[in-house]
Parts: structure tokens; C-alpha cells; sequence
DNA sequence: GCTACTACCGTAGCTGACTACGGAGTCAAG
DNA sequence: CTTGACTCCGTAGTCAGCTACGGTAGTAGC
């Protein structure tokens, strides 16, 4: 079962809206199938995973122009091209992982003061972004 | 020593450019110091350290609607409202914690495989992402 | 007191990522 | 063979988060 659904049924499956599936197109993100002589473009499995790879990829806070640097990355580069691009990238989600820790354990601590204490709370969230890092 | 520098050096001691704390301002995310009768506002140490926290705040993915929202917890909710609040950020960020960790470990092991391999790679950064989730 | 540098403030412009709109073409159901 | 839903495509508008501009007013060094 390939190439079976158009646009709409593509952003039904996905979640996508079909302007913004339209949009990735624009910007290289999501292939056009060829169109049939006057007819209607079909999409397949392929696309419903390259979407979600896209949508995946964004939640994690790569832009459009990261994930589609990531893509030409899978789409065959060079080893050496594509070791650089994601150590560079291995870096910076690293550095995003300790800030999230830092900010989990913050907001952990704060659930639980809450639940002891009651009255105003000194927000330990605040003071751990405040330090240093 | 506060309230010692103008919001020029304010902007030099935290890498924030004038305009932007400017513009947090009129967010309300950074209060404005009287300004003196016909003189100039004086910055301390209390707006490094709010601005250090939006700025690290930012990075990991909180918008200014969130940090306004954080600020004000930290400016005495009642407890039961921060806990709430805190607990729906909680949530959030261990979301985004386990995206991150799966790109981590894809991206590890792409730099692997790179290092291991010449010629193409076929992108497990790709495939993590694409699955289920 | 003159000059150069900032500060102040409002308003306008920019970038990224959509989202909406409008008109023409396509297609399937009845 | 018409009707209604959908596609195609270009262009324009929206929202967040800045960033720049321009005019006026303090202010520090000479």
C-alpha cells in the first residue's frame, strides 16, 4: 500500500495540516510526487514518516533548516560532512539535556515543597537558573 | 554594590542587547527603576540575575508567556496554584528530556558508525525518529 | 560650555513557522 | 452531468521574538 492517500487524507493521518504539508514542500522538506497528466498528487508511507520524523525532530527544538540539514544528511552525505554536522549537533543537545535536567530536578523540588508546605514558596526553579552554568 | 550600572552595561554584563531588555520590559518580564527626576534608570543585581534566568529559561524552550508565568510563581502564588503549574511544566520537560535523549543516543551513534565506516551512512538519527513515540 | 556618547521612547521592520484566502481545476456520488 | 468536496497554487496575513531607526534629552570628559 504506497502512493494511496492525496494531501488531505496525508494530513489526516499525521496531524499535519495541509497547508503546512504544503509549506515543507516549499521549503524542501517534503518531496511533491509527480502529478499524474492533470490529475491529483498521491502520497504514501514515505511521506506519512518523513512528517512525523519532521514533526519529532521540531518537538526536540531543531528548526526547519536543522532538520532539513539532518535530512540531506540521511540522504547520503559524505561521512566526514555528516560526522561533523552531528557531533555539532551531538553538542548541542547535550548542552540542552543538562539544562533540562537542571530545570526537571528544579521543578521536582518544587512540586514536592509544595505538597509540604503551604503559604508563598521561594521558587527553587528560579534560583537553580539563576546560578551559573 | 547595586543599582550601579545603566542599561547599557546591563546589556554588557549579560550579553542582552539594549533593545531586548527594552522590549522584555515592556513584556513585564524586567521591571523598569524609577528613573531619577529628568535622570537616567540605574540596573543591580537583581535584573543580571532575572535576566540570566530568562535567557537560561529560554534555552530550554520556555517562551516569555511561560517565563511571565514562572516569574509570577516565584513572586508568591498561592501554593496550590505553583504546584499545578509546576507540575504541567514537570510534565513537559521530561517530554522533551526523553525526545532528547533518543536524539542523543541516535546522534551517538551516528558519530559511531561514522567514525567506524566510509562511504554512506544509512542515518540512525533518522530512523529513532521516525518510529513510535 | 562644547562634543561625543548614551539613554529614552515610540514606531517600524525582520525572521521563522505557519495559516488563511481566492480562484481555477479535478473527481466521485448520485 | 451536476453538485459538492477536495486539490492546486500563488500570494497575503499572523504571531512570537526580536532588531533597527530616529528624534530628543541627559551626561561625562575636555
Amino acid at each position: 500500500m504506497s502512493e494511496t492517500c492525496t494531501i488531505g487524507g496525508l494530513a489526516r493521518n499525521t496531524g499535519v495540516h495541509v497547508e503546512t504539508i504544503r509549506y515543507y514542500q516549499r521549503r524542501g522538506l517534503v518531496d511533491e510526487p509527480a502529478r499524474p497528466p492533470g490529475g491529483i498528487r498521491r502520497y504514501g508511507e514515505d511521506h506519512i514518516r518523513r512528517l512525523r520524523f519532521i514533526r519529532r525532530a521540531q518537538a526536540t527544538g531543531f528548526s526547519l533548516d536543522e532538520i532539513a540539514e539532518l535530512l540531506r544528511l540521511d540522504d547520503g552525505a559524505q561521512c566526514d560532512e555528516a560526522q561533523a554536522l552531528a557531533e555539532k549537533r551531538l553538542a548541542d543537545v547535550r548542552g540542552k539535556l543538562a539544562e533540562l535536567q537542571r530545570i526537571e530536578a528544579a521543578l521536582a523540588e518544587l512540586v514536592d515543597r509544595c505538597g509540604a508546605a503551604d503559604g508563598r514558596v521561594n521558587c527553587p526553579l528560579i534560583e537553580s537558573l539563576q546560578d551559573a552554568g
